[in-house]
DNA sequence: AAAATTTGTATCTTTTATAATACAGATTTT
DNA sequence: AAAATCTGTATTATAAAAGATACAAATTTT
């Protein structure tokens, strides 16, 4: 009754102190494609554990597509033909290229109420202590899989102008401008965390995963705060891309965002 | 002088749960500072597992700061007074804001050597497959508490132009302008990962800690890459903020990053 | 074709995490 | 001041992860 639930992030201590250690080797490209792993028994004294435990990080990694294992043969590194890149949000766009791509993403909305503006939101958007606030909580998936998940607060008074729908179709910023709002400037945050159990259901992730963290807070010309957006995203399928040029002269000189262009294709 | 960092996730895998679930709510503001969390045995309840683990999570939230507790009065949630605010990369810089936060980092080289380029590196670079790069890795402390683990690759030719102390002391781009390098233009990826044994031990944090990646690829003016940066930060410790503004009329509005403009106080 | 390797599978033991329960000490409520 | 709550601590039992070992099946080497 119970299938053997391949797990892509071991549950025990020990499997994933390895799997995180032969995952890293292969990605910082200590183990290239195509290489040979030492045998369990070997990396069993190399990581002091039993082979048991070796062989459930293998089967992650493996789960992963990482590394491919042979009876007899033994295992490698495979690293080509691995899942196509990641969506992209190109920071001169603010918007993830989906058209380049092909890709489309849909909305569920997993939670939708008002109520008093938590603490840094407030501060945030510059509310009064208590204001409400419209937070809904949405799962953005693309051809079926979930990459993100995103609670956006919005005072109420500007929340009213649209409705619970329009939430799962539209993008935010998009409805903001639809009700009036003059949108003056952003300011985004992006960090890491790790996945919990709410957010790595809704995602299809295991709780412990890593994901990037992004916060953005959206002023209108009144310098009002009118969204404050807290996002995470499978680094597997998202990341936040940014060119940058070097201008000016001397002393000078310095980095400055390269706007309007897309980032330089990998060849 | 730093605490150790008694982060500490709980190595069970229901206790981390409970601690990561419990830790997520008070990052996002669903519990507010000075709430009061349900009493253990409830929360035992809540969360279907026992107090003893219940417990163990409390005790690991509570060695982070972000909970205290009282015999026989409860325990409460404390995010005030927690330790400041992460240091920020401005976008526009692409340097952390070190002088404005009267801080100063310092490296420590934890490997250095040449070698074959990993074929992620030589690709990205636009190298000749087995071109020899220098490859060192460094770790960067401020005020004594490490909070990024960098790794660079550079083409050995670029590379014998500087010392290996010079890289204990000097920004790698710096040293690059130096050797007469003509810096054009870079490229960021930022994503997220999780902490591997070798980088844990290196920032001081628990093995399985969520990270912060960022991927830089620098070319000079003739196009080719001189430089590839893996970066790894602690996200309690480092943040990229990126200011917006937006521009342009009717449809033709759109993002552009802010430049050379600091993120706005949070008053 | 035999021998040596290496992964796949199974069983048993040991260790560790979790559960269940009881009660003492601190704090608040009645 | 007594009762009700809640955290702190301890004990024992159960479940889960890890270790140890043996051997079969696939593959490579000799």
């Amino acid at each position: 009754m119970n299938k053997p639930e391949k797990s892509l992030l071991p549950e025990g201590a020990k499997a994933r102190q390895v799997y995180l250690s032969l995952r890293d080797q292969i990605a910082d490209g200590r183990l290239e494609d195509g290489d040979s792993l030492p045998p369990e028994q070997k990396l069993a004294e190399i990581f002091s554990v039993s082979r048991v435990t070796i062989r459930r990080a293998l089967d992650a990694l493996a789960a992963a597509g990482l590394v491919v294992r042979r009876a007899g043969s033994g295992t490698t590194v495979r690293t080509s033909g691995q899942a196509g890149q990641p969506m992209a949000m190109n920071l001169a766009t603010l918007m993830p290229q989906l058209v380049e791509m092909g890709q489309t993403t849909t909305a569920r909305l997993l939670s939708f109420s008002y109520g008093a503006a938590p603490e840094f939101v407030a501060s945030a958007l510059h509310l009064q202590p208590k204001e409400q606030v419209q937070i809904a909580t949405r799962v953005r998936s693309t051809d079926g899989t979930p990459f993100s998940h995103l609670t956006t607060y919005v005072p109420a008074g500007i929340a009213e102008n649209y409705s619970e729908n329009d939430l799962a179709t539209t993008p935010l910023f998009k409805l903001l401008e639809l009700s009036g709002v003059q949108i003056k400037d952003a300011h985004q945050s992006v960090s890491a965390t790790l996945a919990g159990p709410d957010v790595a259901e809704a995602l299809g992730i295991a709780v412990g995963s890593a994901l990037l963290s992004l916060r953005r807070v959206v002023r209108d010309v009144n310098d009002n705060g009118v969204e404050y957006l807290s996002a995470l995203y499978r680094p597997d399928m998202f990341r936040v891309e940014m060119p940058l040029t070097r201008v000016g002269d001397g002393s000078a000189r310095h980095w400055q965002p390269a706007i309007g262009k897309p980032p330089g294709e990998p060849s």
